[in-house]
DNA sequence: AGGCTAACCTATTCAAATA
DNA sequence: TATTTGAATAGGTTAGCCT
């Protein structure tokens, strides 16, 4: 890291995490799932990252991916049969399974939030690396990180500001 | 009750592995 | 090189906690 000083605009010196490859077999339950309820919940998401040997973060992203790629839409034969009756509405069935429970709404103290804006400050666009340093530093797992800093931006200018924060 | 914001979502793009 | 697909980004929605 000798010549990444910080650098003023773009911070493309930040590593990606490794392409995740998924075995035949972890596939065939991801799939399998999915076709069976394509928002797991946390609990679920949970469950198949023990089962499949990954973590739970890879998971959602998988489900995200599929969802947009493979529109989940077209029903599974399987147990779509009765609510046949779903007159094509634009909405991509919110109906046909109530959402579940989230993961538990983490609270931040003081002194983790100090490291983490201390942290953007410094990197917005964190690579994996610097992602799972910080996680360890402040003890959360690394997709709390990943999504804290690039989603939600953390305006730490107390200043008010402009629309959306994000925009940066 | 309303504000703040973590968790979750879609849409889109980047990019690595593979055919 | 083109395709496939995991990872990342931008921005919107849902919902839990606090005042």
């Amino acid at each position: 890291m000798a010549e990444d000083t910080y650098s003023h605009k773009m911070v493309t010196a930040n590593r990606r995490r490794c392409r995740t490859k998924f075995t035949e077999d972890q596939l065939k339950i991801l799939i399998n799932t999915f076709n069976q309820k394509p928002y797991p919940g946390y609990a679920t998401k949970q469950k198949l990252a023990l089962e499949i040997n990954t973590e739970e973060s890879r998971i959602q992203i998988w489900f995200q991916n599929r969802r947009a790629r493979h529109g989940f839409q077209k029903r599974p034969e399987a147990e779509t049969l009765e609510s046949s009756q779903s007159q094509g509405q634009d909405q991509p069935g919110v109906e046909f399974q109530s959402r579940e429970a989230r993961r538990c709404r983490t609270t931040y103290s003081a002194t983790q939030l100090h490291t983490l804006i201390e942290a953007f400050m410094k990197n917005p666009y964190p690579g994996i690396d610097s992602r799972e340093e910080l996680a360890k530093e402040i003890g959360v797992p690394e997709s709390r990180v990943q999504t804290e800093d690039t989603q939600n931006g953390t305006n730490f200018t107390s200043d008010s500001h402009f629309s959306g924060a994000r925009t940066w």
